[in-house]
This record gives C-alpha cells, sequence and structure tokens, in this order.
RNA sequence: GGGCCGUUAGCUCAGUCGGUAGAGCAGUUGGCUUUUAACCAAUUGGUCGUGCGUUCGAGUCGCACACGGCCCA
C-alpha cells in the first residue's frame, strides 16, 4: 500500500473531484442515519427473477403483480431504468423519480453508478418486453466513494485489471466466467479424485528441506525456532511418505512456491494437483489422465473438443504416445537413432540442430535440452511423452529395459507440460544414490539440484509399496480450458512489481 | 537478463512539423420519464508515468529510471 492510498480520507485534497463528490453525499447520508445498513436481505436474486419470469408474457405478469426485492450494484442508468448487478447476473430496476415521494426521490438523485442499493417492487415487462421491477420502494446499502470505468469499454488497461481485480470483475464478464470456470474446474477435479476413492490431504507448505522438484525455493524464518525454513516447491516427498504410511491414495490440490522468472506462464505461487496411487504404474496414470481430460472438457466446456487461441484441442481422440527419443526424430528430420547412443553422439546432434547446451552436460540433460527447444512447442494435441532420462528424473524408477530412461512421462497440450508422472522409486538405497547425485550438483553450483533428504530415505527404508504419482499444474489447465493467453488471467491476484508513487 | 511497444481527465482514447491540452463516456445543473451505448440543453474536470537535458518554447526531441504488455533467453 502506497502512502498516498494510505492517506485516503484524511487528506481530501489529494483527491479528484469525482470522489470529493462522492464523499460529500456519503457525509450527508452519515447526518441522517446508519450510512452502512445491514438490515435488508434480498427476497431473490437476479437471476431468480429472471428464470421464474422472463417467459411470462406482459399481460400474465400484470395479473400476477408479484412483488419481490433484489439488492444489488447500480452498473448502468438509462433515464428511469436502473440496472443493477448482483452475484448471479443483472436486472432492471425502474425508478421514477415523479413516483416517489419527495424523500424517496432526494434520495435517487444522489445515487452514483456503482452504489449498492436494495429494492422492492412490482415485477413487470416494459413496452420493449424487457423483465423489469417497478422499484416501490428502495435503500443505499454501501455508498461507492469511487466512479466506475468507462461503461461501453469496461476496465481495458491490462496492468489495472491485474492490480484492481475487484474493479474487473465488476465490470468484466469475461473476467468473472474465467474465476467461475475455475472454480468449476477445481470443484471437477476434486470430485474425480474422491470417486476414484483417493483421500484429499494437506501437507506442509513450510519445509525445512525443499524438495519433490528441481526449483529454486524461497525461504522464510522461523523467529521462535530461530531456523530459515522454505516455502515448497512441491508436496512430493510428503504425499509418498503417506503413501508408506498405508494411505494408499492420496491428493494435494494446493499452493507450490518457485522462485523463478515471471512470465506468462509463471508466477511464484501457482496451484499443482498432485496424486499418489499404491500398485499402480505410469501407464496406468496416463489412462487415468487422459479420461479426466475427456471428462472434464465434456463437463467444464460440453465437449470433447475445445478452441485454445485459435486451434482447436481435441480430447475425444486417443492421446498420442511418443518416447522422447522418437519425438525428437518426428521433430528433427536430420536426428537418428545412433545419436542417442552416448554423450558425444548426442552433443553433436544439438550441435547440428543448433541447440545451446555445455559440452559437460550429461547425455540426458542435453537430451532434454533439445526436446525443450526442437519439440515441445510442436506438441499441440494432446501428448504424452515417454522415457525420460534417469538423471533428470531422479525421483522416478528405472526402466527396467533400459536403467537410462525412467518409466516417467509428461503431458504436453497446446506446446506447454501440462503434467509430469512416473512409477515412483521406492528403493531406498537407489533413492539415497540419487540423492547424493543430486547434492553433488548443487555443490558444483546448480542451485535448483535437490538437497539430500535423510527423513524420506528413512520413510522408504521403512518400505513403500509400488506406486505411480503425478502432478498436474492447475493454472496452466485452467488458461487451456478458459482459452486464456497468460497465467496471469487465471490468477485472481496475480504477482505485480509495487507501483511507486513518483515522491 | 535482452529487444520492441505502451504510460495524456475517474474510464476509453485522439493529439499533425516542437508553438495556449482535445473527444466520447462518467460527473454537475436543468429538462424529459416504458429506456436499451436512452435522449435534449448547458457545464466542470489535466503534475501529459518520474527525473534530467536540448530549445525562446517540450505531451511531442534526447538520456536515465519506474511500471506494464508482447517476443526472446
Amino acid at each position: 500500500m502506497t502512502d498516498k492510498q494510505a492517506d485516503n480520507g484524511t487528506d481530501a485534497l489529494d483527491e479528484n473531484k469525482l470522489i470529493a463528490q462522492r464523499r460529500e453525499k456519503l457525509a450527508d447520508i452519515r447526518k441522517q442515519r446508519q450510512a452502512f445498513p445491514n438490515d435488508f436481505t434480498p427476497a431473490a436474486s437476479a437471476s431468480e427473477v429472471t428464470a421464474e419470469f422472463a417467459e411470462q408474457e406482459g399481460e400474465a405478469l400484470k395479473e400476477l403483480a408479484k412483488t419481490t426485492s433484489v439488492a444489488g450494484r447500480i452498473i448502468r442508468q438509462r433515464g428511469p431504468f436502473v440496472v443493477i448487478q448482483d452475484g448471479s447476473g443483472t436486472i432492471q430496476l425502474y425508478m421514477n423519480n415523479k413516483s416517489f415521494a419527495d424523500e424517496l426521490a432526494q434520495e435517487l438523485k444522489g445515487l452514483d453508478l456503482g452504489d449498492i442499493i436494495g429494492a422492492e417492487g412490482e415485477i413487470f415487462k416494459t413496452q420493449k418486453g424487457e423483465l423489469t421491477i417497478r422499484v416501490a420502494s428502495f435503500r443505499l446499502l454501501t455508498k461507492s466513494l469511487r466512479p466506475l470505468p468507462d461503461k461501453h469499454k469496461g476496465l481495458t488497461d491490462t496492468e489495472m485489471r491485474y492490480r484492481q481485480r475487484y474493479v474487473d470483475l465488476i465490470v468484466n464478464e469475461d473476467s468473472r466466467r474465467v474465476f467461475q470456470l475455475r472454480s468449476r474446474i477445481v470443484a471437477f477435479i476434486r470430485r474425480y479424485f474422491d470417486q476414484l476413492g483417493y483421500m484429499e490431504v494437506e501437507t506442509p507448505m513450510m519445509q525445512v528441506i525443499p524438495g519433490g522438484a528441481t526449483a529454486r525455493p524461497f525461504v522464510t524464518h522461523h523467529n521462535a525456532l530461530d531456523q530459515d525454513m522454505y516455502l515448497r516447491i512441491a508436496p512430493e516427498l510428503y504425499l509418498k511418505r503417506l503413501v508408506v504410511g498405508g494411505f494408499e491414495k492420496v491428493y494435494e490440490l494446493n499452493r507450490n512456491f518457485r522462485n523463478e522468472g515471471l512470465s506468462t506462464r509463471h508466477n511464484p505461487e501457482f496451484t499443482m494437483l498432485e496424486f499418489y496411487q499404491a500398485y499402480a504404474r505410469y501407464q496406468g496414470l496416463m489412462d487415468l489422465t487422459e479420461d479426466m481430460f475427456r471428462h472434464l472438457a465434456n463437463d467444464v466446456v460440453g465437449s470433447s473438443t475445445i478452441a485454445y487461441q485459435g486451434e482447436s484441442i481435441d480430447f475425444g481422440q486417443p492421446f498420442t504416445r511418443i518416447t522422447v527419443q522418437d519425438s525428437i526424430m518426428a521433430y528433427c528430420e536430420s536426428a537418428k537413432a545412433e545419436h542417442f547412443v552416448n554423450q558425444a553422439s548426442v552433443l553433436a546432434l544439438a550441435e547440428s540442430l543448433g541447440v545451446d547446451v555445455d559440452s559437460n552436460w550429461p547425455k540426458g540433460k542435453i537430451v532434454m535440452e533439445i526436446f525443450d527447444q526442437r519439440v515441445e512447442d510442436k506438441l499441440y494435441q494432446p501428448t504424452f511423452v515417454t522415457e525420460y532420462p534417469t538423471e533428470v528424473s531422479p525421483l522416478a524408477r528405472c526402466n527396467e529395459d533400459n536403467p537410462e530412461v525412467t518409466d516417467r512421462f509428461e503431458l504436453f497440450i497446446a506446446g506447454r507440460e501440462l503434467a509430469n508422472g512416473f512409477s515412483e522409486l521406492n528403493d531406498p538405497e537407489d533413492q539415497a544414490a540419487r540423492f547424493r547425485a543430486q547434492v553433488e550438483q548443487k555443490e558444483a553450483g546448480d542451485n535448483e539440484a535437490m538437497h539430500f533428504d535423510a527423513d524420506y530415505i528413512t520413510a522408504l527404508e521403512y518400505g513403500m509399496p509400488p506406486a505411480a504419482g503425478e502432478g498436474i499444474g492447475i493454472d496452466r489447465l485452467v488458461m487451456l480450458f478458459t482459452d486464456t493467453a497468460s497465467i496471469k488471467d487465471v490468477l485472481l491476484f496475480p504477482h505485480m512489481r509495487p507501483q511507486h508513487d513518483g515522491e
């Protein structure tokens, strides 16, 4: 909060004339009565009134002479017609000051766009056939001190839409639609996993050893313990401790934090679903994921085909399944199987493709760099990519036929990674060795490499049943189903740099 | 981190060659009162993102900075 904003109310000279005028109106109201009454309860919502009476003929409504009451924010005014908006939609009111007693007529005159009122009256249809409430009486419930944005164009400034989301939500229906859809998507996912017998759990967001992913964490400090703690980068290691503990199907749908740059696809805090199932393998999770996306599309969009940024994405067809190596060969003509035999041959391939890599990197890391730069953004239709190099998958189980790769997959849609899952590594000695390799990388300067989590190894030593687990990025998933281009469009309050006051 | 674009009234936007800052909406006053971006008349409103510079003179030109958007890493 800037000093300028904090001073509001004490230094009216600082404000513009429009706000000052409204403040004066509020001051007058305060002299007469409780300015912020909370004892008005509407009998119906806008959508309830519409649903019940919109189909009725004007004559029939006249005979019914049905009276109701509603409450909402004034968003438009055309002569005696006032449109209010509540949580369900809008409804038109007819408020003719010539039909009011002097007191109400004065009150009506003082109303501004943005004010929240409660009104009561008879339901009728205008000559143009619009369902309307002929207001017999009304009360100002909340005075709005700040003018709303342009009534035609709304609030279009992207920065202001993100910074003052409340204004965006008042005036932009599209924005409301996105967040309503987001809520439905999250509810669907919880329902989907609940029905499959999964248990929703909550594991620590503040961790002493941040694990479960390769990313830089945020650091915070616990005063009483005088100890640094980290905001979690993933819940993975705690969820698998629960599988050790005997909860065989668990999921967590909540926030993670990664200390990296901001972009149209990255926000420092983001929402992820992670789920783990004992006695499952990664192939089963691919089937589950495919089924969930298909049902999600049908439930949320009403079709197995959705439109995203001008392209069509089809969840009705079986998803393509391809290995990392095959996908590189499919999208890079010059790539042949013999390029994948050792580090030197892969390095040569990367250089021939113009992919920028470090010649000291291990084979698997180079392979993934080629994939990231030459394949990922071309995977538009839903595609599972499998057989990820072991070096870049320190928590995944090795493939039994080829230990260089793991039993892991990622799902790509619209050129973006949406999900990441694998058969879990439940061999405590292998896991300890993988952690040690990560620690070496960390000591060599890779600040995204993992810590050694001794307690997690202890848990595995008690025995984790064979299991498979997966993470799905919920923000990206919501972007897909709401056809939005930036992660900020699906976050109610995306992170923004503070504004300076220029003082 | 780099490149490009943007920042002018509460909102949405114009602003020519460097020469007194404009419109629509909103607001205010009055009229009208079954309208549909309601209408009619009158009218208020500006630290041109911030700072420095060039110039007789800067919204406009230059430099730096801030914030945002898009693209790239």
